[in-house]
DNA sequence: GCCGTTTTCGGCCCGACTGTTTTCAGTCG
């Protein structure tokens, strides 16, 4: 994990740079931080083998950056940035992810108040000290109440695609061990939630001291609350919550069905057991006479209490368990069943990787296509294609078609910029040259609900359209959606046979559950997409499968579960 | 601070938007 904790370093400085207004050296530094972030081998490890030569090989790193990772593989720190933290002395990682507020405003408001962090920040806001700032006023005032109120409500939970990685570790760290039988992670995290407040997990182990004592030296751990025989909680380094369960192998299953919840859905469950004269906790399943009847396996519970088993990410108490007493549970998409990502940046213009490493890592990932999606012109700040761009990269595809020809296609795409006015900044005649077209809001989040329902219609239901890149525009404990009517856009979606997408790139999850839901009961086709900016993002296709599967989505309903052959069909029949 | 099949020095994606302002600074992506 120090290749995250390096990259974080590196971006702190380049932060603190644009604090004091240097020119060019943040992107410097935030451009080194991607390219130790998208490192697929440990730093150190890599510091190893090459040496700081090696270390100058890497995109954006050159010498100054690379004795600074040196320094910081030895030390631990790095002393520049010791010294900038010195200097100005406030917490700029947390206040610049507040919206709206940038390493410039950072400095003023510390220089002239002394604010270092989210609570001074507040407090000056609330005492009107802001307002008076040059340069500020009351409405600057009130917009950074509002951001802190969004950023404080959102950040107690974390995403769940940035979660994932840590928790699969340590689930394996405990299986690995000899004295745990099994270990599942339950709660929202296996429920698929798109945030997780802590994580619930449960072992089956005749010795719970030594799995415990196993549990509390995880490497990342850097707190433990409370250590029992049967329950331990400990905080990890990232802030994350985790508690260890240790049950009866008779209990597993009543266990899971228990901490995996929601609270809602066992509620309805235990309902249906008092109906039936019998008890169910998180021990098990009993009839009348308290004898145990379930409590092994979740499947034995539910079909006890005669219906289907219910996949987790389907327990909200939504309807889904009386259609699975009537045994007509819809049957979800399976993981990795997509077979083309269809929204692909490259660094033609803000993506990571050029066209032939997202080819390479797409193979490797087992996919049989994928789309080449750029953003276009009007997105002046990744550098968007204009038209003679996208030709040119349209024959840069074309090589690379003939060259990779029997191990994956690549289609021709763009990710088209929809204007304020609901038209298009790339022209209908080179559309027609693409193979596939998603569009998608990149500014004029604040129009009014209808004026941006109708804009965003207008442009989908231009013939050269295929899909409509992540149609709410939300940015999970960020951002919210922008004031849209999503039902129209369904319907519309419906009408005039486009596709909308679920993005799966973790903190967009966009369409959400509930409109996916909507999705299918229209019958709006939906594809799947990582968004990805670099070729470490395909990871991220499962994490769009679990929101389609919470969204009751089958494969049906996802078009790139198809082969690229009935895919193109499915694309033309429109 | 990094980079180079037009450069080892001189560029470095740049425009829209917001909220302040009578011309701009800061943020976003």
């Amino acid at each position: 994990m120090s290749n995250l904790e390096l990259a974080k370093l590196l971006r702190l400085i380049g932060s603190y740079l644009e604090m004091k207004n240097v020119a060019f050296k943040p992107q410097a530094y935030q451009k080194a931080s991607y390219s130790i972030e998208a490192l697929d081998e440990d730093i150190g490890e890599y510091f190893k083998k090459f040496g700081q030569e090696g270390l100058e090989k890497l995109p954006g790193v050159g010498k100054s950056i690379a004795e600074k990772i040196v320094e910081y593989l030895k030390t631990g720190k790095i002393k520049e940035l010791e010294e900038l933290k010195k200097e100005v002395p406030v917490d700029l990682e947390t206040l610049t992810s507040i919206e709206g507020i940038g390493p410039r405003i950072v400095y003023k408001l510390y220089q002239s108040l002394k604010v270092k962090n989210i609570d001074d920040l507040e407090k000056a806001c609330q005492e009107h000290k802001i307002r008076n700032l040059p340069g500020f006023g009351e409405k600057s005032e009130q917009k950074i109440l509002r951001s802190i109120k969004f950023f404080k409500e959102g950040s107690a939970r974390f995403l769940l695609g940035h979660i994932m990685p840590v928790v699969e570790e340590l689930v394996k760290y405990l299986s690995d061990s000899e004295n745990v039988k099994k270990v599942v992670p339950a709660g929202s995290y296996r429920r698929r939630k798109e945030t997780v407040g802590d994580i619930d997990l449960l072992a089956v182990s005749d010795k719970p001291h030594e799995v415990m004592e196993h549990f509390i030296h995880f490497d990342e751990v850097e707190h433990v609350y409370a250590k029992g025989s049967t329950k331990t909680m400990i905080r990890l380094k990232n802030g994350l919550d985790i508690d260890l369960r240790v049950v009866e192998e008779k209990s597993f299953g009543a266990a899971l069905s228990y901490f995996t919840g929601s609270k809602e859905h066992n509620v309805a469950l235990r309902e249906i057991a008092i109906s039936k004269g019998w008890k169910l906790n998180e021990y098990g399943l009993f009839d009348g006479k308290n004898k145990m009847i379930a409590g092994k396996t979740e499947e034995d519970i539910y079909q006890k209490l005669g219906m289907q088993y219910i996949p987790p990410e389907m327990r909200e108490n939504k309807g889904e368990i009386s259609l699975a007493q009537k045994n007509k549970l819809p049957k979800l998409i399976e993981y990795g069943s997509i077979r083309g990502d269809l929204q692909i940046q490259t660094n033609w213009t803000d993506g990571q990787n050029s066209i032939e490493e997202m080819v390479k890592a797409a193979i490797e990932h087992g996919l049989e296509y994928i789309c080449i999606t750029d953003h276009t012109k009007s997105l002046a700040m990744t550098g968007g294609c204009d038209e003679k761009k996208l030709l040119k990269q349209m024959a840069e595809i074309d090589k690379l078609n003939a060259k990779y020809k029997n191990k994956i296609k690549i289609l021709k795409g763009a990710e088209v910029n929809i204007l304020k006015d609901g038209t298009l900044d790339i022209k209908d005649e080179i559309l027609a040259k693409l193979d596939f077209v998603g569009v998608a809001v990149h500014s004029h989040f604040n129009l009014p609900r209808d004026v941006q329902t109708l804009r965003i219609k207008k442009a989908l239901i231009n013939p050269y359209v295929d899909c409509l890149f992540h149609p709410t525009g939300r940015i999970i404990n960020k951002r919210p959606a922008y004031e849209l009517d999503i039902e129209e856009i369904i319907d519309t979606a419906k009408k005039y046979n486009k596709i909308l997408e679920i993005d799966a790139y973790p903190d967009r999850l966009d369409l959400k559950d509930d409109h996916i839901r909507k999705c299918v009961e229209k019958g709006v086709k939906m594809v799947i997409d990582t968004d990805a900016h670099s070729f470490l993002h395909y990871v991220y296709l499962d994490l769009g499968v679990s929101q389609a599967r919470r969204g009751w989505a089958t494969a049906d309903d996802i078009l790139n579960t198809l082969s690229l052959k009935d895919f193109l069909r499915a694309l033309n029949k429109k």
